[in-house]
DNA sequence: GCCGTTTTCGGCCCGACTGTTTTCAGTCG
């Protein structure tokens, strides 16, 4: 769970003005939990799901709610978000708290709606013990698994109550998000165990990993096969595997050592697409997609598309998008956020590629701080089928590493001239990646960023000025005409490093006017720009450049995470920098 | 409480699995 409003804070406010303002995640928590205390009331079910899928809608919501509320917009046009919510939302924003959640937490705690957070633990049950043991807490949960106070409860038994206690204790380690690259290195070996079970024909990642997001918090696998038993057998007897949550005919549920929890369904093969569909989400986007069949008198589900009885489409995804009369979505784009109007307008994006990606344009070697030499790195570059790969080396003042001084840096010049009179078809490009003071200016001889085709300008030291401050340095950076590319804008280190702070949209707009570009780092712990920012910039007619900093030849790799996560911003080939040939790249890039 | 190319009223996804039961309620995704 993020970033959750203390409650006790909110209700000792005595102002309705808020200190801070509050922001989408804490919003959609508010909306949950009352969605949560509604259900305990017995409350119509459709209207606690009213506040649930409102609450999915703002969580995921690519822009601030409270800027959105600065200029105008009418949240009521947001995707399950209507008129009565919509006002709910902005007094919320306006003063920071939630009053229907103050009023109905007078009859039930606030705290017992985290209960339902434990697995196995819903509404009704979570009922049944505030009601019987008075519980309202996950500590006082915890104390009464403990004494075996929980297994008195009518339809409540030893085991169950022994799963609340596990899953108390594993509590930190289920709520962890692992970084997609790192899921990658657990999923490969686990596919290939399962792609040898009897009976297998087809074995597919889906959920948010298949999505391509930045961070995933468990993993879907989905099999076809002609009888599920040997893989389901064979995935709950992998050697990573820690516990067995739930283990049936078509699905099963396990959680590694590592803890990260993984399912896994089984389907015939006509139910593929349909299935892959399903699993692979996000749920908005599903609950959205069967809307529009149901429109058309279709039942969708994981076993196909169906009219009355009669199953009519599931072996493939486009099948299944075919018969609600659209095109078939990359699953990027699946979080409802506007993919299926376009797909029904057909306007979708045609994505950019790993193949439309001519070269790299941010890469260190042994000169500063990556482990490999010149030569090295371009010949992985041609490897990879590039036109070219900029050398962006750390130049001096970098306390970390040892950035190259105007003497080095000119002997890498004239090196690169040599290994690029020896090659065809392939140039290595001269940038150096310096160093953004706290006050905007270069920690660079000018004179020497002349020589150079580009320079990749980042902030490194000084992450906590404040916003104005932090965006005044970076449109100050640009104003040196010699700067044509900010690394890593935001600073980001996913789960160790909040983004500095950053008036995006102003930056964003201070760049086209200057003819700069951002860069979507593609480092697996950065992806920085974000998706939601990818998006922005598109809107904004900002090119990007989409590089890995790779120190190491391997990692050049990278670029495929980068290229993920600008799919999911919704970035076509043009967006990008570098998916011009060498000639064309550096005119774009010229100031 | 949301939503509208069948609808401004009357719908709202539904199948699998578990635990606690003797037939199913609750939860999950």
């Amino acid at each position: 769970m993020r970033g959750r409003m203390p409650e006790r804070e909110a209700a000792r406010r005595a102002v309705p003005v808020p200190a801070v303002k509050i922001h989408n995640a804490e919003i959609a928590n508010l909306l949950n939990r009352y969605g949560v205390l509604l259900e305990m009331e017995g409350d119509n079910p459709f209207r606690v799901r009213a506040y649930h899928n409102a609450a999915r809608t703002i969580e995921n919501l690519p822009r601030d709610v409270n800027q959105m509320l600065a200029e105008g917009a009418d949240l009521s046009e947001l995707p399950a978000v209507g008129k009565d919510l919509a006002g709910k939302i902005a007094a919320i924003c306006a003063s920071g708290r939630f009053d229907a959640l103050e009023k109905i937490k007078k009859k039930l705690p606030a705290g017992v709606a985290d209960l339902t957070e434990i697995p196995g633990l819903g509404p009704k049950r979570v009922k049944a013990i505030f009601k019987t043991l008075k519980i309202k807490s996950l500590e006082e949960l915890g104390e009464a698994a403990r004494a075996g106070r929980l297994r008195a409860l009518p339809r409540f038994g030893e085991k169950l109550e022994k799963s609340i206690q596990e899953a108390l204790q594993h509590r930190a380690e289920r709520e962890q998000r692992w970084r997609l690259a790192t899921a990658e290195q657990v999923v490969a070996p686990l596919l290939r165990h399962l792609e040898t079970a009897r009976g297998v024909e087809r074995v597919a990642v889906a959920g948010s990993y298949r999505r391509r997001k930045e961070t995933v918090g468990d993993i879907d696998i989905l099999v076809s096969a002609t009888d599920g038993t040997d893989v389901i057998e064979r995935f709950t007897r992998y050697s990573e595997v820690d516990a067995v949550t739930a283990k049936g005919e078509t699905r099963a549920t396990v959680r590694f050592t590592s803890g990260l929890q993984v399912d896994l369904r089984v389907v015939p093969s006509r139910s593929y697409g349909s299935a892959l569909l399903y699993f692979t989400g996000s749920k908005s986007h599903n609950i959205a997609l069967r809307a529009m069949g149901m429109k058309k008198g279709l039942k969708i589900n994981e076993y196909g598309a169906f009219k009355g009885s009669r199953w009519i489409a599931g072996e493939t995804e486009a099948d299944v998008y075919a018969k609600i009369g659209l095109p078939y979505i990359e699953p990027e784009l699946r979080e409802n956020q506007g993919e299926l109007e376009a797909a029904r307008k057909g306007s979708l994006p045609h994505l950019v590629t790993l193949k439309d990606i001519k070269g790299d344009l941010h890469a260190h070697t042994d000169a500063s701080d990556g482990q490999q030499g010149l030569e090295t790195m371009a010949d992985a570059a041609q490897a990879r089928g590039y036109a070219y790969l900029a050398i962006s080396d750390h130049t001096e003042h970098v306390g970390i590493v040892h950035g190259l001084d105007a003497k080095r840096l000119k002997k890498q010049m004239a090196e690169i001239d040599r290994l690029n009179a020896r090659r065809r078809d392939f140039r290595l490009l001269k940038s150096a990646e310096v160093d953004i003071l706290a006050d905007g200016t270069l920690a660079a001889d000018p004179g020497m960023l002349a020589e150079l085709d580009f320079v990749v300008a980042a902030i490194h030291t000084k992450l906590d000025l404040d916003g104005k401050a932090q965006t005044e340095r970076l449109i100050r950076a640009m104003d040196n005409p010699r700067v044509n590319i900010i690394a890593h804008p935001t600073g980001r280190l996913l789960g160790a490093r909040e983004p500095i702070a950053l008036d995006m949209k102003r930056l964003m707009k201070a760049a086209v006017e200057r003819g700069c570009h951002l860069e979507v780092n593609a480092q697996p712990t950065r992806l920085d720009l974000s998706d939601a920012h990818c998006r922005m910039a598109k809107a904004m007619g900002l090119k990007l450049a989409v590089s890995t900093d790779a120190h190491t030849a391997d990692t050049l790799d990278y670029m495929r995470f980068g290229i993920d996560q600008a799919r999911r911003g919704w970035i076509e080939p043009d967006d990008v920098v570098n998916t011009r040939e060498t000639m064309q790249l550096l005119k774009l890039l010229k100031r």
